[in-house]
DNA sequence: TTGATATATGAAAATATGTTCATATATTTG
DNA sequence: CAAATATATGAACATATTTTCATATATCAA
């Protein structure tokens, strides 16, 4: 007889892994790492800091955006990404403990 | 001028991208929360509760278990799997508060 | 040894994600 | 207005991940 404890439901879970995918990717967690230390920053500068391709970091960006990671606003020429759900900074830090094979 | 601040190597982004794309996906996501409440779980006692079909399921074990967050250990014809890294439960926390779109 | 059960494996198919490239749009400046 | 600059867009392509299915292997019990 099997009694197996589940906790959390299936739709949190979801979005859990949906949240955990958007991050999920280099580029993506340098983004979030730049934005945790600069307050706002244009296309421009994440551009030439993580030597990315204007379009794809673009990609990117609007991606992070419309998953509610990043919100961008429009100065002129530029725009300013910065980082709206700040919580994602700790899946960095809670993963650089994590000892994992890679 | 532009003084933007970088702070984590590129190895240490590509590791954490690595590990959280592990976890993201709902199944195995799924798995981590059930072996963060029960010690250990035959691969049967998994398909069970989380209803998926058994070759599916063992093929997500299996990753996981080669990428160090599971280990697994035989005891007649059941193979349990228990979680080797913990530090990944608190993924699933940490993603719980943050309020995103989805 | 045969049959039943649990798990693993591997290849193929289906699907999703990442990247590139060419070009569009918007804003500023001369 | 034309040129320059910053960013966005979309389609095509490349690559990676997920799922399925058929089957293999290992262990146990009769």
């Amino acid at each position: 007889m099997t009694t197996v404890t589940y906790q959390i439901n299936k739709e949190k879970l979801e979005k859990a892994a949906y949240i955990l995918k958007t991050v999920a990717h280099p580029t993506r967690l340098a983004i979030v790492d730049l934005l945790s230390q600069n307050e706002k920053l244009s296309v421009n500068e994440i551009c030439e800091v993580l030597q990315c391709e204007q379009s794809l970091l673009s990609h990117h960006l609007i991606n992070m955006k419309l998953k509610g990671i990043l919100r961008s606003e429009k100065d002129g020429l530029n725009v300013f990404y910065s980082l709206k759900e700040k919580d994602v900074i700790k899946l960095i830090e809670c993963i650089e403990h994590c000892d994992c094979n890679y």
